[in-house]
DNA sequence: ATTTGATTACGAAACAATTCGTATATCAAT
DNA sequence: ATTGATATACGAATTGTTTCGTAATCAAAT
């Protein structure tokens, strides 16, 4: 019995799988809403990629009223594992220590973020 | 003045370029070998992606002799942060600090990869 | 000089991702 | 019933990536 071997989803598809994740069920036109606030798309552009995200097993859909109502069906968690490792494989040959001081290093981590992340380090230290 | 923008490159060109970071200088049966070993492709397969590779200005070209030298035009710590920026919009929503966490929830980083960075971290809330 | 082997050049096929126009269906308001 | 607004379905154009076959070129060995 070998797993379903999920797909990586693209750039595109992560983008609406990180609203659904927040929002839950969504709408194409709910997911279109915001997705417009960052991005110059049509709507039919929007309902074609989720359609081909239910093809591929990525989301749900409730097709019983008029309005559909997609739900996304892959892991958050897992989808991130996922597309991290092959980072750390591709770009930073295989070293997690790496990305980690380069995503870091970046003016983007505040100092709340950073401490956060020290008491994670900690947790992990003890084991 | 603007910078000539540098376009993002694909999981493939990904591969040679670390492989000309490591090595530097390389030809493309240099770069064939590594690559066959994690991979099956055929010879001018690479050559084609170098070939690309070095109208989209990521490589430079030396053909002074016949078997041409190629080496990474792009700086390896810009290109990593090029990506893993993106990732953390794209895949972690702008926080930089889950990444970091699901790069490390993994069984990847040792006990010394998490020492090195809780040093790293350490230097940064100095500033 | 000819052959052999390795190289680059070129073009095209195969595939995947993105975008959107147009057709069709549905529902609610008139 | 007709109209208008909004929804989905479908197909196709466009663009980018990857792959590789074939031809042309060159140099070394015979």
């Amino acid at each position: 019995m070998s797993t379903p071997h999920q797909t990586k989803p693209t750039e595109s598809e992560m983008e609406i799988l990180q609203i659904l994740w927040e929002k839950g069920d969504c709408t194409v036109r709910d997911v279109h809403e915001i997705l417009e606030k960052s991005k110059e798309a049509g709507y039919t552009t929007t309902l074609k990629l989720m359609q081909i995200m239910h093809e591929k097993g990525l989301v749900s859909r409730d097709t019983s009223s008029k309005t559909h109502i997609y739900r996304a069906l892959v892991n958050q968690q897992k989808t991130q594992q996922q597309l991290v490792s092959k980072m750390i494989d591709n770009v930073f040959n295989g070293s997690a220590a790496r990305l980690v001081m380069q995503a870091l290093g970046n003016h983007s981590a505040s100092k709340d973020e950073i401490d956060s992340i020290k008491k994670y380090l900690d947790e992990l230290s003890k084991k």
